[in-house]
DNA sequence: ATGTGTGAAGAGCTTCACAGCC
DNA sequence: GGCTGTGAAGCTCTTCACACAT
């Protein structure tokens, strides 16, 4: 077995799939890792490390072939075909989401929405129709689904967070700032605006003090934070 | 100096804020490791060296005094009193923030928001008018802000965000996946929903090869992801 | 010359394990 | 007995530095 890869290292490939998109946009065809580097604001060697644990693509002295790259990168996170993605609860954020125009691009595709509102349902949004929330686990079992977008009130997340688990559901994005309790088998991650601007804060009202540290000559103490 | 506190310690310490607002509520006026770490999700020897490195707070043999760790830790935050956001954009995601109920509990208070339609300046939402986004850098240097929220069409993001920096802001929370290339002295952080939603993609579609190797007796490959 | 792939060193973070206090 | 505070060990991730390919 190949030695494992570090979730850090899962965690930038949809960046540089990001990066690579535009980069044919703009019509580059190769690429090396320091220019990539600049473009991710990473060390040219953590590109180079994070794709060789999944191949050796790149040519020396030469580089990165970008769209190789980027069609690459696409297959190991698996999204083509689309992934297919439910949302519930269609709010404010809900409705965001309903209308961001580049999931399709980005390899993610919205095909239910529910809502718990009578006024909501049946209304159509972006060629999604909303449905009830009742008849969650039976469209669930008949379409498959990839992933699913909790953006109901706090309230109700762990409720609903629970139907999805007994359905089968294996991934959940959260907007509640959750201790959502599920298995270990359903993998959950939550949008938490509220701990994110607590570190913006933190780190931002000291910044005076490692600006005197760095003229000191002492490292930086803290990381930049880009998520 | 102390030893350096490490960046994934701030990223718990609003967490940890949270769950002890919640067991106030509940009247609960002790707490060890243990049970946070429960409650947490978290190994109760990392809470322990979290608290440590900011003071020492338990008493042996019984455990942290909840309303007293607390205001600590809000204060450790600094989010007493209220952190001063302004919002610009006002569209279905910026709508749920102004909505959003508890962030004054949590510590931060939106006083200004900022559009560019016509049709929404003016209109006051929950207590805060909308304001025109000519005017931002007038307004943010007459209040003072500690932090901006960006929830701007991702096109407007990178301008926006450039006079933002001009205007001497020094934490901003964007939503649109960017590069946003702004000098060090300015803290960013992106929440970008495409890459958490990918990385929940990549390590779901896998479950079945993790559930393989640990009924083989390796150890779990990937940390639990949760922000 | 230019730029990849990678072992080894380094930095950062977590967990262990236990002394010390209630 | 119960629980904290913490050095040391362990683990994970990043950076360095250089052999090797074009």
């Amino acid at each position: 077995m190949k030695t494992s890869i570090p979730n850090e290292t899962i965690g930038r490939l949809f960046p540089y799939f990001r990066a690579l998109m535009c980069l044919i946009k703009e019509g580059k065809d190769t690429i090396s890792s320091y220019e990539l580097a600049d473009l991710c604001n990473l060390n040219p060697a953590i590109i180079r490390k994070d794709f060789s644990y999944f191949g050796d693509f790149g040519k020396r002295g030469v580089g990165y072939n970008v769209s190789n790259l980027m069609n690459t990168i696409r297959n190991i996170l698996g999204l083509i075909p689309l992934k297919r993605v439910a949302l519930i609860g269609v709010g404010n954020i809900g409705n965001a989401l309903l209308l961001y125009p580049n999931f399709e691009l980005e390899g993610f595709k919205i095909v239910l929405a529910f809502d718990n509102q009578s006024t909501k349902i049946g209304r159509k949004i972006n060629g999604v129709t909303i449905e009830d929330v009742s008849y969650l686990e039976k469209r669930l079992k008949s379409h498959k689904i990839h992933l699913c977008i909790l953006a109901v009130p706090e309230s109700a997340a762990p409720v609903i967070a629970h139907r999805l688990a007994k359905t089968g559901v294996k991934a959940i994005l959260s907007f509640s700032p959750c201790q959502l309790a599920m298995p270990d088998n359903i993998k959950v991650t939550c949008v938490d605006l509220s701990t994110e601007m607590a570190r913006l804060v933190y780190y931002s009202s000291r910044e005076i003090f490692s600006e005197i540290r760095s003229l000191q000559g002492k490292t930086e103490r803290h990381k930049k934070v880009s998520i």
